[in-house]
DNA sequence: CTTGGATTAGACTGTACAGTCTAATCAGCC
DNA sequence: GGCTGATTAGACTGTACAGTCTAATCCAAG
């Protein structure tokens, strides 16, 4: 988490950012400035130099936690459901992972205080991964790989899907479900909402 | 905010405990003992005489608020796609309503320092509508009117699904999207789950 | 009326903190 | 060397707050 010792003031003001995420992470907005000086090996009045409050500071460290939980489909010439399998993977770790936990506890605590950073924050974070999920289901389901619907609803749905409760278990320190390992449980929830938007072919259809 | 006057003093700790959620749902862990003895009608060592401490009188607010979010499956004599709407639509109210949210705010910012409170929070919320909806699932299935699979997997997915990122979006003041009322929203996932689980050969429970 | 438990206003203590100010020091650069 | 701008430690201010204490008051039940 922390990187080596850089030669001191390279740049102090990355330093202070990530100094002050992890100290938000672990405090919340009770870390104090004294504390994150100290974490970042530096005097208060340098923070003070770089950042004209706290709230300011806290914003910054928001702006860049917004681009950390991004997740690309990337992934060209293996298949719809591999690609997902992958792409299900990798968010299950921003979402559920210590750190994007952490970040989401405390960012959505303080949204109320600075409601124009909490929309920044989803627009450039979540609401950006569904755009890009939305696009790809809806190249999709354009290539007759899933069933037609309303991309942007469907994005959401396997979002959620994925979430698939756990987040809300580990916010409140609950032991996760006993069973079997990550890439599983990622598997049953892409086959089940594979099985959900399988194209229409087949004789039975409901609408 | 406040209730009519009632005699003052009949029952000081439940009005204590009220305004306190008030409080906390409005300004987090950061509401003060004073604010919150004004908002009770009530001098500051009423509430020391009521609790020990303001984590004690949090702790309070914390255990009535999990019994706030319980989501019954009551509905005998209706079928099972009826049911799931009824359901979905009281849990997203739940879930995504003004006051679930404020509260789902401060405790999943606060468990960190309320380790155990986290837990039971979790055990008697959350954890028991999982529990109940796996239940009830899990006779659907015995029943035959939904294909086969791990009854406590699927309530956590439905949960999630019902949630619909929906609850992300609000936490950072995202506006939702424009569509459609909330009834058919609920319709649309509780129609998309009843096509992932639909019994495996004959699908024959819609209405 | 009297008594006892709950309640009240308000003063008080100690602590934590954001933010300011100053004077000294350090770094690179001419 | 000497200049400049960033950095430093530390003192200082003002505020907010949790929690305590006290002495007065209210109220209900005997």
């Amino acid at each position: 988490m922390s990187l080596m010792t850089e030669p001191v003031s390279f740049d102090s003001r990355q330093r202070l950012i990530r100094a002050a995420a992890e100290a938000f992470m672990e405090e919340g907005y009770r870390a104090s400035i004294d504390r994150i000086a100290v974490r970042a090996g530096v005097a208060r009045q340098t923070v003070y130099n770089h950042f004209p409050s706290k709230d300011d500071l806290f914003s910054e460290v928001a702006r860049v936690a917004a681009g950390a939980i991004l997740v690309s489909l990337d992934g060209d010439g293996i298949d719809l459901r591999a690609r997902l399998l992958r792409f299900g993977a990798v968010l299950r770790q921003r979402l559920i992972g210590d750190e994007g936990l952490a970040m989401f506890r405390i960012l959505s605590a303080e949204v109320p205080r600075f409601p124009a950073l909490g929309v920044a924050y989803f627009d450039k974070g979540p609401g950006q991964v569904v755009r890009w999920l939305a696009d790809f289901l809806g190249r999709a389901m354009n290539d007759g790989l899933l069933r037609r619907d309303d991309p942007q609803f469907v994005a959401e749905l396997l979002l959620s899907m994925l979430e698939c409760f756990d987040r809300t278990r580990r916010l409140f320190g609950a032991p996760l479900p006993a069973a079997s390992g990550e890439a599983e449980r990622v598997a049953r929830i892409i086959d089940c909402f594979l099985r959900a938007y399988a194209p229409e072919h087949d004789p039975r259809n409901l609408s």
